[in-house]
DNA sequence: TCTTGACTTAAAGTTAACTTTAAGAGTTAC
DNA sequence: GTAACTCTTAAAGTTAACTTTAAGTCAAGA
């Protein structure tokens, strides 16, 4: 089954112009009609979904772009993924971290807040 | 002590043109000398490294604003700052909770690469 | 005195990741 | 057949949080 960007855009949430912007920053290749539309697969369901994903653990769209591009020469680059991942999963780990501590901090000022408050 | 722009600059790591944007924003009160010339306190390097603690925990310039005028209104609006404090707290703790679940997911994708390639 | 350096301002520029606009083409519903 | 709809493109606009630029003032050192 092949959709129209607009249904697809529906089926993904994601707006027609940022589909086309995405299209444009290589990160989809879009299939088109006879006469110049585009529309897409299954597949593209999949696919812009794991970039939704990847967007949501904060990776920007040019390294995204740098998956996509690989992704789209196919299997032999399963190992260079498998790298940007990784890498990607540092930087995850430490943003982790990072609001962990700020979670301790504002707790920590909260309670100066308090027992401030208290004293009245 | 007072500290010019520049020393100010160095002590907090802040550039000068960012605290005159802060102060632009309302969130730094700047004092000046008979000139006109900007000048700062030891009481603005505390405060001004509160404003770096809250912007580290994500709060937008234009909430910093809103608590830094508080700030300035004295010790009778500390029942609000803790409000916007507490309020803050519910933000840190989902963008906790998401950096688990994100990196729960980029684990699960990267468990499911290394799979596949070591079936070659 | 002259130049160097630090300051002043307002306004324009930057960046990422879109979003909106403008102008037009082809398809479908009545 | 014509109006409404969905699509096409390129280009301009948006937002946050600065950063840079341009043009000028003022004080201190050689």
């Amino acid at each position: 089954m092949n959709y129209s960007i607009g249904q697809f855009s529906t089926i993904t949430n994601i707006s027609s112009p940022t589909l086309r912007y995405y299209e444009k920053e290589q990160i989809l290749v879009t299939n088109r009609d006879a006469i110049g539309r585009r529309f897409y697969t299954e597949e593209d369901i999949t696919w812009i979904l794991f970039i939704k994903k990847l967007k949501d653990t904060g990776m920007s769209i040019k390294d995204i772009r740098e998956y996509a591009i690989l992704r789209y020469q196919g299997d032999s680059t399963m190992q260079q993924r498998l790298e940007i991942l990784e890498k990607h999963k540092v930087f995850v780990m430490e943003e982790k971290a990072k609001w962990e501590r700020n979670l301790q901090n504002l707790d920590d000022k909260i309670e100066i807040y308090k027992s401030r408050l208290n004293l009245h």
